[in-house]
RNA sequence: GCCGACGUAGCUCAGUGGUAGAGCAGCGGUUUCGUAAACCGCUGGCCGGGAGUUCGAAUCUCCCCGUCGGCUCCA
């Protein structure tokens, strides 16, 4: 058995033993998804366990039907907790994978800390989707700043150079205890305490000194952590739960070479140059500042142009759709929030009440009992059903302050917001509809791929388990019949209902959320919600929450950094602008005024070129940092052949060529009525 | 809200105890030039706010406010 004061190098068990690289493959479990034995002992719980029990968070389904093995999406914390749950340590593989060069980068972070921070205490390190990081506890309430990553990336550095192996062992529960409790490491003990009686030995991996409670595998040795760059600092709860005391966590990325290390970093160099934020002011879309409060949104002549495209587009798809537009107030009275239940189960995200004759009413947080209001204007018949009715609707939610960010998350929003109310049996064809909706609109704006998720019920909900169990499947049976590929985010659903999520991927392959469509039996229930049968007998309708771009300013943010501000010509804030070569004379001013005049006879947004006694590179430079699409220069070359023939500068695509002026005209006036995407 | 970083001119930033700086933008002038930055000049700042230490604070300390990266939560 294994001893923790083996000597240096000394092989201390029979895993030691032949711990060199080289052992039989064995399966590496993913970072994020894992199949869970029913009833499986984890340290946050019993598995399957509810969505409260972090374990099992978000479980799916491998397959369709309740025989399939459920699956887990485990928190990247639970890895290592579980991995030293399993006991017995993986072996390691021929050949290392990132996370497992990640998990070893984390190790190796934590024995640097140790040795510049004495005293230091770790919790758990896994690896996550681009990179790694490791919580600890500082002595004294000491805290990490940014400054200490640089020395902790040098003694890493240091560790590398020295090639130490990475060396595993297996002890009893009881000896890893006394081990992690001598070398004062609470949060260690803690994890072996919370394995339970049914787990007897535990993995152990030493590197030089450093010593940690883990399943592995590892990669051989240090020296394969040379592309390792340390990113930052954070504040974590422990265990994921903000009662818990706040650890400290460093953030890592670690790569194979030091050529994959730069790519990575580029490609966060390339988030940066499209964040929404830094284009938004350069680009003149929008503003949020101080003065205006957190969270709200002034949209400028540019974004607001953008916005009104978006928005026309939007009400032109929804009347071909069979929606009907409808507008609602900011404010009401609260009781209206109370039949609804927001009251209930929304309130941590809704403003306070405003008296208004001594009477509460309160800022809207959502729509729908508006257009349920609509609906229970007259009586309804089966023959009115369905009736669609879409809003541009601006809500307003409480958000804590340190999770605002630019247009992504904000407290005031406009959403592009649907209520569908059916009968029971249309249910299945209006679910489809939207889906096919959605997916048509997300088309339009070049978002070809988009993620799926069913969420599931909720810990707090309404209605029984019967009606959600009924709801869901209706969903998912759309889902499959589509050929759908989704996965299940169970738990995740909303307080009155199951729902569809849909993420799309921009063009740097991220995920955002924009559309949510809400299965709802409960509203129509607490409204009293009625329409008569076709036998004269009454009956409830059933209802459907719909939010497809989700809001406009989170799609707008979306959209700025999909396209890096380079909008598709239909949606550009100027689609083509025209650069005069001489300012000074006559016939080129006249022959500038003349085409701009034409294009936007052609229903284009042309203008002419501000910068008047600038040189031409100049201002073509100034055109395209404006990300102005096409750029046409006119002058008294132009003039003097008076062929009506200019030169125009495609700058999305970096092309340059001759054409008649009306050929032009056309040519962009085909391109934006088309609204192409490229 | 919590951990860390940051807050200096419209923007990007330099300035770490001794008289507030640069580039770009803006404005004025010269230049009229054929596809990503012509030249000269000028304007512009209660150095986020407040209190303290000091002969003296953009600079050091404390408290607020805000922004950014995370945690938690979500459209």
């Amino acid at each position: 058995m294994c001893r923790r004061d083996w000597p240096a190098g000394a092989r201390c068990c029979r895993w030691h033993a032949s711990s060199r690289w080289g052992w039989p493959v064995a399966p590496i479990p993913k970072p994020s998804w894992r199949t869970c034995a029913k009833g499986a002992r984890t340290l946050r719980g019993d598995c399957p366990g509810s969505s409260s029990e972090r374990c099992c968070h978000r479980p799916r389904r491998s397959g369709h039907g309740d025989e399939a093995p459920v699956q887990c999406r485990v928190m990247p914390e639970d890895l290592v907790d579980d991995a030293a749950e399993a006991g017995a340590p993986l072996e390691a593989p021929q050949q290392p994978t990132l996370e497992i060069l990640r998990h070893s980068a984390a190790h190796l972070m934590a024995a640097a800390v140790v040795e510049l921070f004495p005293g230091a205490q770790y919790d758990v390190g896994p690896p996550t989707s681009d990179g790694f990081f490791y919580n600890f506890r500082l002595p004294r309430g000491a805290t990490f700043s940014e400054d200490d990553l640089a020395a902790i990336e040098k003694r890493m550095g240091q560790l590398v150079e020295r090639r130490l192996p990475f060396e595993r062992s297996v002890l009893g529960r009881g000896e890893a205890r006394a081990l992690f409790s001598e070398l004062d490491q609470p949060f260690k003990v803690d994890i072996i305490d919370r394995l339970g009686d049914a787990v007897d030995t535990v993995g152990i991996y030493r590197t030089g000194d450093f010593v940690d409670l883990c399943r592995g595998p590892h990669v051989p040795d240090s020296g394969w952590l040379g592309a390792v760059r340390l990113m930052r600092v954070a504040g974590v709860y422990w265990r994921g739960d903000e009662r818990n005391e706040q650890l400290q966590r460093i953030y890592g990325t670690a790569w194979f070479t030091r050529e994959e290390l730069d790519a990575h970093l580029e490609r966060l160099a390339e988030a940066e140059r499209r964040d929404h934020r830094r284009l938004g002011r350069e680009l003149d879309l929008f503003s949020v500042s101080e003065e205006l409060g957190g969270g709200l949104v002034l949209w400028h002549p540019n974004g607001g142009l953008v916005r009104s495209v978006i928005e026309d587009h939007w009400r032109e798809a929804h009347r071909g759709g069979g929606y009907d537009l409808v507008f609602s107030p900011h404010i009401a009275q609260r009781g209206l929030w109370e039949t609804s239940g927001h009251v209930d189960f929304f309130a941590e995200n809704m403003y306070g009440p405003l008296f208004i004759d001594e009477r509460p009413f309160q800022l809207k947080p959502m729509n729908c009992p508006f257009h349920i209001l609509i609906y229970k204007s007259q009586a309804r018949s089966y023959r009115d059903l369905p009736i669609r009715f879409a809003e541009l609707g601006t809500v307003y939610r409480y958000e804590r302050s340190g999770v605002l960010h630019g247009l992504l998350r904000v407290r005031g929003f406009t959403q592009d917001d649907a209520h569908i109310f059916c009968r029971p049996e249309q249910i299945e064809g209006e679910i489809g509809r939207v889906v096919d909706f959605c997916l048509d609109m997300f088309r339009t704006f070049g978002f070809a791929d988009v993620n799926i998720y069913l969420s599931t019920r909720p810990d707090k909900a309404q209605g029984s388990e019967e009606d959600w169990r009924r709801a869901e499947s209706v969903l998912e049976g759309q889902l499959r019949q589509r050929d759908i590929a989704y996965r299940v985010d169970p738990g995740a659903g909303t307080f009155y209902g199951p729902k569809i999520d849909m993420k799309v991927l921009d063009a740097l392959g991220r995920e955002w959320q924009c559309a949510t469509v809400q299965f709802d039996f409960t509203q129509p229930e607490n409204f009293q919600l009625e329409y008569t049968g076709e036998e004269g007998g009454r009956h409830r309708p059933v209802m459907v929450h719909r939010a497809l771009l989700g809001s406009m300013e989170r799609f707008f943010g979306v959209l700025i950094e999909h396209y890096a501000g380079h909008f598709p010509l239909w949606l550009a804030p100027v689609q083509c602008e025209i650069v005069p070569v001489q300012d000074d004379v006559p016939e080129v001013v006249a022959l500038a005024a003349a085409v701009v005049g034409r294009l936007r006879d052609a229903g284009l947004r042309a203008a002419v070129s501000d910068k008047p006694g600038e040189r031409l590179p100049k201002k073509i430079r100034d055109a395209e940092l404006r990300r102005v699409p096409y750029v046409v220069a006119v002058g008294r070359r132009d003039v003097e052949r008076g062929d009506d023939r200019v030169t125009v500068r495609d700058t999305r695509r970096g092309g340059q060529y001759e054409l008649a002026v009306s050929d032009l005209a056309e040519q962009l006036r085909t391109e934006a009525a088309e609204k192409r995407a490229d």
